[in-house]
DNA sequence: CTGAAAGCGCTTACAG
DNA sequence: CTGAAAGCGCTTACAG
């Protein structure tokens, strides 16, 4: 265990130059002859010197830290985002530290106090108030999810994933296929008692409700605190005489628990009940039969936001963005007509 | 846009009070009058005053700053991990940063400059020396995972997960069953053309087939990289006539995999093949049939291998830790005795 | 009880 | 071409 990093004064004294000479050399942006530049490389060889990032962040107010806070990566999507970013902040000289969202005032400080030169924000349920917290003190900000937040200031740059239009797809095929009982899954970690009207997919589903005429069954809307709540509650729904034909689930992976639960009442995907998932992910990709699924075109929401995020912190002048999605139709949606 | 962050010695003016104070009173480490302590609170209040970690990193040579590396976490059970260490470390008051593993020297070396406080290591694909260049320079460390590591420093702890003992319990479970065909999918993000016998299944495979005096058919041993090459190598191996009679995959979600390429062969889970995973993650639990796996105690690995780090930055005295795995047996595995 | 001062490890404008 | 010096924002031993 070294008892001390070995630092430029070091190199420095080994090398016989002073240590601005060694900052000269490690950031290459200053003539230094030949031989005292040997002299300095040979000797950071030696030592294993490691120039010091925080001295530097210190100094020169920049970090090459970026905060990514969301709710929940347990989803295949959702890991790999996480691994895409890291991947191109990685690039770029930048380190990405993971926040699961907390909504609370004392750990948004402590993020403050970090000095991360941005911030990348995916939740359903941060406030507004709390989100603006990092731009109002001058921190770049990218929001991305799939939910209009409410009373965020125009500091903070939208990446949209329009799920909103991926829905209005998702519910076209079904009423394209004679559905006209459908239901609708919304889980989230947040509590809630009511339908949240800002979420782009319950936007997209009563949408549709309105311009078919159909009527919504509040009891095909299902709000759902994780997998065993859905499944239960699907397991209820698909009992009763008046159930679905068919039905939007959360994601591939609550598509997944649905279809658990249709099946356990011996009930056939998609004879009788269509199911359509998010994201398509491996899960969708195998599952049997293949899943009917909007795509979510992860590469480009993870190198979107980190890419307009780094522009801002560079100073760039940067604009919203808006991702489209498309509906991958696979064999878990049928047509019930004649 | 704030072009300046405020810092101390703005508090200090505004409240008439010397820097020195404002540092006494934010880290409530020394008397302060109350009246002074009070103009302090008030002025940070209106100011918005938060203490620049990054400067106390340097003075203190903390930086409350962990490093998690590892290889691929776009499964649930790995994701969640993360998210489990990302709570534990903020009760403690560290961050975590996510880093893939990159096998490159020149990343390890951005990694020591940015001054981890410790880091947590899950690899398969990082080498001994690789993983010891951050003990050797004196950053606590962890190494966690499924294999046996060479030439890893004496220094490192190890957070060990008995997925050995796990392999064991999974393959006595099907002996038991009467199965003596078992295949083994061996899917890594490494490329590697030969079987790797420092990961602790393998061990566990291998032993188990002498243990029982039986031949190891090397086809059974399916080496591929990644779902979709499974699928494939799945799909050719079931379709032989001398098919295997059970399976051991990587985890769930390859269980799953293995599963539909099974299915699309017209073979039955587990009349004709029985399956079992790793994990006991949302998709082993809500398979039909429910997948019998090898459950790994997530909470436990997290919460351990972030207590011995911190214990180990604060210079407590650490020691390996085994943590047991246990066999769930669904009803993906089935007796063909008889 | 309070505060001036040193120092953490760097960068860089400035003067030679 | 090179280097002393100031300064980034903090903590804390030390002297009053």
């Amino acid at each position: 265990m070294t008892s001390k990093r070995v630092t430029r004064k070091d190199v420095a004294e080994r090398a016989g130059v002073t240590p601005t000479i060694v900052s000269y050399v490690t950031n290459n942006n200053r003539y230094v002859s030949n031989e005292k530049r040997e002299r300095v490389l040979k000797a950071i060889e030696e030592l294993g010197y490691h120039p010091n990032t925080v001295a530097l962040g210190l100094k020169c107010k920049k970090s090459y830290h970026i905060a990514f806070i969301c709710d929940d990566i347990s989803n295949e999507h959702f890991a790999k985002i996480v691994m895409d970013m890291e991947d191109i902040a990685n690039e770029k000289g930048y380190i990405i530290s993971f926040c699961n969202t907390r909504s609370d005032e004392q750990y948004i400080n402590t993020l403050i106090s970090r000095q991360f030169d941005g911030a990348i924000i995916s939740t359903d349920i941060l406030e507004g108030d709390l989100i603006n917290r990092f731009s109002n003190i001058g921190i770049p900000t990218i929001l991305f999810g799939n939910r209009i937040h409410e009373n965020v200031s125009k500091d903070i740059t939208y990446v949209n994933i329009d799920i909103y239009g991926g829905t209005i797809k998702a519910m076209e095929h079904l009423i394209e296929l004679g559905h006209r009982n459908i239901a609708f899954v919304d889980s989230s970690i947040k509590e809630q008692k009511t339908i949240d009207y800002n979420d782009f997919r319950v936007k997209a589903y009563t949408e549709i409700h309105d311009k078919y005429n159909i009527e919504i069954n509040q009891s095909y809307i299902i709000q759902a605190n994780g997998y065993k709540d859905v499944y239960e509650k699907c397991h209820e729904l698909f009992s009763s005489k008046n159930r679905p034909t068919a039905i939007l689930a959360n994601d591939d992976m609550h598509a997944y628990v649905v279809m658990s639960a249709v099946k356990s009442l011996n009930l056939q995907v998609p004879d009788d009940v269509s199911i359509i998932g998010y994201n398509d992910t491996s899960i969708a990709k195998y599952m049997v039969p293949r899943l009917t699924t909007v795509e979510i075109p992860r590469k480009k929401i993870s190198s979107a936001a980190l890419e307009v995020l780094i522009d801002k912190i560079e100073g760039k002048a940067v604009k919203d963005i808006d991702i489209n999605t498309d509906l991958i139709i696979g064999k878990t949606t049928k047509s019930i007509i004649g």
